[in-house]
DNA sequence: AGGCAGGTTCTTA
DNA sequence: TAAGAACCTGCC
């Protein structure tokens, strides 16, 4: 089915803003689509023209799922206006060259696992450890003629039953025993990722916290990746590196506030790929 | 071959 | 309480 989208949505750059792992380029030049992965659903997208894409799924689907996760109701353009090209011309200019990049609505058990995996790793690496992990754990949602079967990411209960031996064979190198314990933690119910959800900011912290292999950059980008917090701001090495060179007074947090996230994306992606 | 990659835990003083 | 070392694995 086709939708229109005017506001910034650009499929390329949300690949490479480094939110999300399950997310392929894939077809000729020409025909250039994307395969999108999440929990239980897939789906192929293809930009069509300047405002119009064609989704695999049928309307419904699109309307229950997909709307809500390329986080439709929101406005990106309207956060990106309020950047004063005259006030920080560096953030300008990575808006700039970072439109069409939204903060993905993602699951949050699905974000912990991630974020977990990703520490210590390249995004190639990450990718691969979590496709490992699906197709070892999870159900088979999609043939994927083009593009090899796509599975469902797992559920806590499926990982909590692996072995440390199927976990290892996913290569997440140390990684494994933090992977198997948030997954008896969630599975067991100690862990409650959805009550989680309407604690504050502030107890929302000091929850991930205590999870074994969760610091304070893994829960910041749970919280504005799972819990899609707009305020939170993960600093990584390529956010310091931004930060030490460019904003050595500091980054002025209180003028984009409760959006320093997106602008996080922007800063992230023009530091990679762009300047 | 040695260093490093979207960090965190563990060990020392 | 705070630095510094150790950590899996894969890829230059």
């Amino acid at each position: 089915m086709i939708i229109e989208i005017k506001d910034d949505f650009d499929l390329g750059k949300i690949a490479d803003s480094g939110q999300c792992f399950r997310f392929n380029k894939c077809g000729e030049e020409s025909q250039e689509h994307y395969s999108v992965a999440a929990l239980d659903k897939h789906v192929l997208v293809k930009k069509l023209d300047e405002n119009r894409y064609e989704f695999s799924c049928d309307q419904k689907e699109y309307d229950s799922f997909w709307k809500n996760y390329f986080d439709m109701d929101i406005s990106y353009s309207d956060i990106r206006a309020r950047i004063d090209k005259t006030k920080d011309e560096y953030l300008y200019n990575a808006s700039e060259y970072g439109k069409g990049i939204r903060i993905l609505r993602q699951d949050p058990w699905e974000m912990l696992i991630s974020f977990i995996i990703s520490q210590r790793k390249n995004i190639p690496a990450i990718k691969a450890s979590i496709e490992k992990l699906c197709a070892l754990a999870g159900n088979e949602i999609d043939e994927g003629k083009e593009f090899g079967k796509i599975y469902s990411f797992p559920t806590p209960e499926k990982i909590a039953a692996l072995s440390m031996e199927q976990l290892s064979s996913c290569s997440l190198g140390y990684r494994d025993k933090y992977v198997h314990q948030a997954a008896l933690d969630v599975a067991s119910g100690a862990v409650d990722l959805d009550r989680w959800g309407k604690l504050s900011d502030e107890e929302l912290m000091e929850n991930l916290l205590k999870l074994f292999g969760v610091g304070v950059k893994v829960a910041n980008c749970e919280i504005l990746f799972g819990y899609h917090r707009l305020d939170a701001f993960p600093i990584d090495v390529w956010i310091k590196k931004v930060l030490d060179a460019h904003y050595q007074k500091g980054f002025s947090f209180e003028s984009y506030a409760p959006f320093n996230g997106v602008m996080q994306q922007y800063l992230f992606f023009y530091s990679r790929t762009g300047g």
